[in-house]
DNA sequence: GTCTATAATCTGATAGAC
DNA sequence: GTCTATCAGATTATAGAC
């Protein structure tokens, strides 16, 4: 049963199209990380992986597809970053949320370019498919969870973390890159968010019934 | 004793030229504004002032000079909006702070490009000079003085609360823009700020010798 | 699948006439 | 001061040969 898409009918050769494929899209994310995002050319991508920009159009319909998949890309790797097991699955829940905090605050800085596509809404023309965007809500929902579990229910919290973070990350890559100026408060940020809407998590001993108590 | 410059040699010129140029810096800015950042072309720039794109070039010697004259007016703005005198000059010190950060956010959202312009390093070649940058440190330097006088010394205070208010203003202009989603935590966060680094401010009594007490 | 050829348009910038 | 003319190139994208 072949594909209805433009893709070719045999099984070989729908795999070689979709190797190329990833590899064009490799190539795109090594250009768009050297060059800047806004700088990704058919020509230059064509070039990178030995072809000419046409036949690119081969693998993907337009530009905008290919940034498509390269968020798309991105917020699956987001989800992953944030969906990683901690150390300890037995830590409580103000350790989780503080290592949630600097897993978020690694992956962005780790790839400023792939924070700009993600986070930033900086391509004239370009709105990410629903599909591509589908990971990165999934992963916040997943922070909204652990926020759950560590007892905060104020719909506010959330809100003013992700903004907390959002800031630390976005000062560190504008005005210190490669740098730790703004690494160095990220814990400092978490326990003064902990502080403010969730003292309980903090002043009370480690005891489940401690920690439904000041609920 | 005419200026060394391209500029004309007779002041009525010299008057006439600097007023065209500072139409066409208007015209960049409304460009920028409906058209986006990145989108600036000459061609654009020169029909909005009802000139062919060559002739803008006897105002601005290229684009980028264009954006550095956008980001010198940013950043004089900027200056003037957190100079501005508070409602009452006898205000205690951390409301001069809370009214500092509403500056500092509504200046910012009040203007997303100007914003990306200013705080974000989204042009690919583009570095202002230091003249344009200069009023912007001097605008820093202004907050930082604010922070002394509320007697907050720690170092990383100032570091701390411009990355909570950066991340609050990018947060309500990427993912909320023209709402108040994130406008509603900016009193909170800077409570937050000062429960944190200055809890003295906030507990004391307003008197000046408490004040030095609790230094 | 990749190529050549090319459409159609945009870019910043310069030279020189008027 | 502004124009015409033009350079020298970039861009995305399509049509059709091989």
């Amino acid at each position: 049963m072949p594909a209805a898409a433009p893709a070719p009918p045999s099984d070989r050769r729908a795999q070689r199209h979709a190797g190329t494929r990833s590899q064009i899209l490799a190539a795109a994310a090594d250009l768009v990380r050297s060059e800047g995002l806004a700088s990704l050319s058919m020509r230059d991508l064509g070039a990178r992986v030995g072809m000419r920009a046409q036949s690119v159009y081969g693998y993907f319909p337009s530009k905008h597809a290919i940034y498509d998949a390269l968020f798309q890309q991105g917020a699956e790797a987001f989800l992953a970053a944030m969906s990683a097991p901690t150390s300890s699955e037995a830590a409580e829940p103000h350790e989780r949320l503080m290592a949630s905090a600097q897993r978020f605050f690694t992956f962005c800085v780790s790839d400023p370019v792939r924070y700009q596509l993600l986070f930033l809404h900086t391509i004239p023309g370009f709105v990410p498919s629903p599909e591509a965007y589908e990971p990165a809500v999934a992963a916040l929902a997943l922070t909204s969870t652990a926020f759950a579990e560590a007892g905060i229910t104020d719909p506010d919290a959330l809100d003013l973390a992700t903004a907390v973070l959002a800031g630390l990350t976005s000062q560190q890559l504008a005005n210190d890159p490669g740098g730790d100026r703004w690494a160095r408060l990220v814990d400092r940020a978490v326990l003064m968010l902990l502080t403010d809407f969730a003292p309980h998590v903090l002043t009370a001993p480690p005891t489940i019934t401690d920690r439904k108590a000041t609920r």
